[in-house]
DNA sequence: GTGCTTGCAAACGTTTTGCAGACTC
DNA sequence: GAGTCTGCAAAACGTTTGCAAGCAC
């Protein structure tokens, strides 16, 4: 069922091309789904699944909670997007162009974004330690901001 | 309100030994909370609020979900455990005599040590990238254990 | 027309909260 | 005795599910 991510999803944002990009991956382009997706294209970075239901209602009132949250599924399944765990709060939803992981503060919200390579000798160590394999995409990782740690 | 962690804490195994450590961080030794950080201190390793009540249960029948919760909070300000946020799951709670981080398997929820030295190089690079201060005792990594790996 | 998808509403599991009574210091 | 802590019950939170109607193919 999954397939590789499509080469060009990066510059997928004409909303056209979710519609597109839906029924290249073998997906039924409903009304709902297509909203969600070209809601997701349209917003960089990660977003959770309450403003991404507004996103998608801007474009399609009717779109109801539960269907974004099974649109979502169905995306992460194809491969389009990953669900990114972020500490206490609700999880993210994420594009899936890019390896690159999430760092979020624990005090404002606040999203930066840790390339890829910073983790490579992380996973390393993990495999050859444990045999765990990482999956970096998936999980957020708590931290601090330079602001919020100056009212600390 | 924050104190560091007594060196000895790790030793603290003696189930009286919870009863002088609240004292010493100028907390109320309730049954309660004797009876939670008992559990923790005889417990190897990270564990769910669920499967942390039941133990607390077997010293102090009376004991409420609602009440080892609210331990864990008095616990965790007093720098004497960390909550670890582990992805879907519920969260964790350990003590936190070393900084090692914790890596989950997705599949079959198996967990592994990550020694905190091969986080060190990651947390340099990210505050050095974004200023984001990382607090590895917070966050699992999630991963997938080599047994999983060969069922998929 | 077939069968996947949707909206709705209700359930889920974990965690938090308000309250009155019980307990520690 | 003062003030914190507890058990209980109920709510909050994000998320998932069952169902019948609606839609894409």
């Amino acid at each position: 069922m999954r397939r590789e991510p499509a080469a060009d999803l990066g510059q997928a944002s004409n909303p056209t091309d979710a519609e597109a990009l839906l029924r290249d991956y073998g997906c039924r382009a409903t009304r709902s789904r297509v909203a969600v997706l070209e809601a997701l294209l349209s917003h960089d970075g990660p977003i959770g699944a309450a403003e991404l239901t507004e996103l998608a209602q801007a474009r399609e009132p009717s779109i109801h909670e539960a269907t974004v949250y099974r649109t979502i599924g169905v995306l992460s399944e194809l491969g389009l997007v990953n669900h990114v765990h972020a500490g206490h709060g609700p999880s993210l939803v994420r594009l899936a162009t890019n390896n690159d992981l999430v760092a979020v503060c624990q005090d404002c919200g606040k999203i930066a974004d840790v390339p890829a390579a910073a983790v490579a000798p992380l996973i390393d160590a993990v495999k050859e330690d444990s045999g765990f394999v990482l999956e970096p995409g998936h999980f957020a990782l708590e931290a601090v901001c330079a602001t919020c740690l100056k009212l600390r």
